[in-house]
DNA sequence: TGATTGAATTAAACTGTTTTACCAAATTTG
DNA sequence: CAAATTTGGTAAAACAGTTTAATTCAATCA
């Protein structure tokens, strides 16, 4: 076990001072003789110097990293929102700092507080559980940067969006075409800003079609494929001609149910999702659902606040995605 | 933007030193009058102290931090891996880094040496793609210890472990009673120890009945979805009873390009995957698998890790959890 | 000749925390 | 009552770097 080697030791070796080392070694080098540059950059490779991460945090009062805070890691979508994230920030030299808040307050509460503590330099904040005035609070008393992906009613910030409450109008415009009217919505029990808009779309869409869907028709649960899973029976037992799931992980869940109930999709019932998950086109029947660009989502994110971080002062920005309806096998026509 | 509250501020208001602050935060209270200790934990309390994570780390020279190294970030099982090690890693107060080294050696490389500089207090690797006697250099020369889950040929080291020979073996003899014998395998490009393991257990049994599996019956393509669908037709090009799946994301791959190519299963065509992930159930018609305990697995690599980052002398220690064939319908008795 | 300039390098201050060694006053002990 | 011990605390060094201002030395200039 031989200890760690130390910018000290590689300028001993070079026989410069330290600041020497430092200087080269970040690029400053036009004010150092060629000889200089070359001997210390052949002896950092020789004895695999590194610079120690929390030194360099310590000083620069930067951590190099951002903080990155999702409900859940495991839900598909966040997956892939997350390698977005993860490409851009890895090719500008930042580590993201992942944290799952799974709708625990408290938690959410800790992690940011986590992210302060480790000096990260911007934070990327997805459908957040706490009140956004308390979270812009915390990180603006630190001066650190943010950026949510949620369409949250704050005044002003860099804001990543795909438009919602659209995509729940696009899905209800297109059951209605298909002539279904006994709809039922199975949605999160506690839904983040991001879900709820999507159900206010589509619950709109029907009201503008005189076709309000009534109360008993939104049935709630968790936004996994076992909460799906648990609300098929109740569902079901509203006899709709057709089900929306607010994500695709549920609608997964329901398929179970529905299978297991012997029904078959879609002939005795249709299904859409919402997220179109890479699973949507591997079980069967294929998932219709809308389409959210989760991966650019997390880049463009990864990217804004990157750019904030260069130049605090420049305007604040807004990046809208397009979403897309994705016409699988999942939806029958039921027009007579 | 109020500045960061150090501990310098907190002294300054407690009318005592630093170090005072630091040794009665840290729980070294008892050579410190009741007085002091209330008014300092008061002041924390109203002030909002939390000490800066990067200076911490640097004196203490770790970062409470484990690094984790996984092939693949994406896939469920991993993923369960994952939350099994954050959930006990954060119970402690470590946080889990996690890096994804996608196949890439260069990469892989790049994160052990990341680890170092963040100074990481122990690591977990599953599944390597480099040479284990490199990394054990690596890691030993830095006095950073680690975990392989993985059945490596090293000598010493503490181990995570689940029998993949057996596995194979169980699948195989499962396929065999009933009946298969024209059996495909659909396997990684680059298959990792594990992977290889479960492989060599399933020929084995074949070959033990006489039955041995030829080299044209085993096909490469990447472990996951889409390289499962890949395969399929080269997969039922060799027309065989059944499929053994080296996983299950491959699995389902091949679910949909059986389906596509107007296949049923298992009424036409068997499969069998690996791992047992979530959607083994979800899926039509249910897969039949082996069962691994992934978040187990995680949970015990991380309490192995801690445990020698307490005491670096203790004694090696290597865990064995079960594995089980979970029966489902993916398989069909073919025996007439 | 003395001042100025420029190139190459460095000393010293700083980042926020922990730790070791030490100190003064109060209390106990012999 | 002097010596020893306890009580409650602090100063300063260390951790591994970065950054700013200063220094040295030689060459150029007026």
């Amino acid at each position: 076990m031989t200890k760690k080697v130390t910018i000290t030791d590689l300028a001993k070796r070079a026989n410069v001072s330290v600041t020497t080392v430092s200087q080269i070694l970040n690029g400053k080098d036009d004010r150092f003789s060629e000889k200089t540059v070359k001997r210390v950059h052949q002896l950092q490779k020789e004895m695999g110097y590194a610079p120690d991460f929390n030194a360099q945090s310590l000083i620069r009062r930067s951590g190099h990293t951002i903080g990155v805070l999702v409900p859940n890691i495991n839900n598909p979508f966040f997956s892939r929102f997350l390698r977005g994230i993860e490409s851009v920030a890895m090719d500008n030299g930042y580590i993201p700092l992942i944290f799952g808040s799974n709708n625990n307050q408290k938690l959410e509460s800790y992690y940011l507080f986590e992210s302060i503590r480790r000096a990260a330099d911007g934070m990327i904040i997805a459908s957040a559980i706490s009140d956004v005035s308390y979270i812009d609070n915390i990180l603006n008393q630190n001066g650190i940067p943010y950026l949510l992906t949620d369409q949250a009613p704050i005044t002003e910030g860099d804001k990543v969006d795909v438009n919602n409450y659209h995509g729940g109008e696009m899905l209800a415009d297109y059951l209605i075409k298909k002539g279904h009217r006994d709809v039922t919505v199975v949605t999160d029990k506690q839904p983040t800003l991001n879900l709820h808009q999507r159900l206010v779309g589509f619950l709109d869409m029907f009201k503008r079609h005189q076709m309000a869907i009534p109360n008993e028709r939104i049935i709630e649960t968790d936004l996994t494929k076992l909460g799906g899973y648990h609300a098929a029976k109740s569902a079901l037992a509203t006899k709709p001609t057709a089900i929306f799931a607010l994500n695709d992980e549920i609608a997964i869940g329901l398929y179970r149910g529905i299978h297991e109930a012997g029904l078959r999709i879609p002939d005795d019932i249709s299904v859409v999702g919402y997220d179109d998950i890479d699973l949507a086109e591997y079980v069967t029947p294929t998932l219709t659902t809308i389409h959210q660009p989760a991966f650019e989502m997390g880049e463009s994110a990864a990217k804004l606040i990157l750019a904030r971080i260069q130049d605090q002062k420049r305007a604040f920005q807004e990046v809208s995605l397009p979403i897309e309806l994705i016409e699988r096998n999942s939806v029958r026509d039921i027009r007579s």
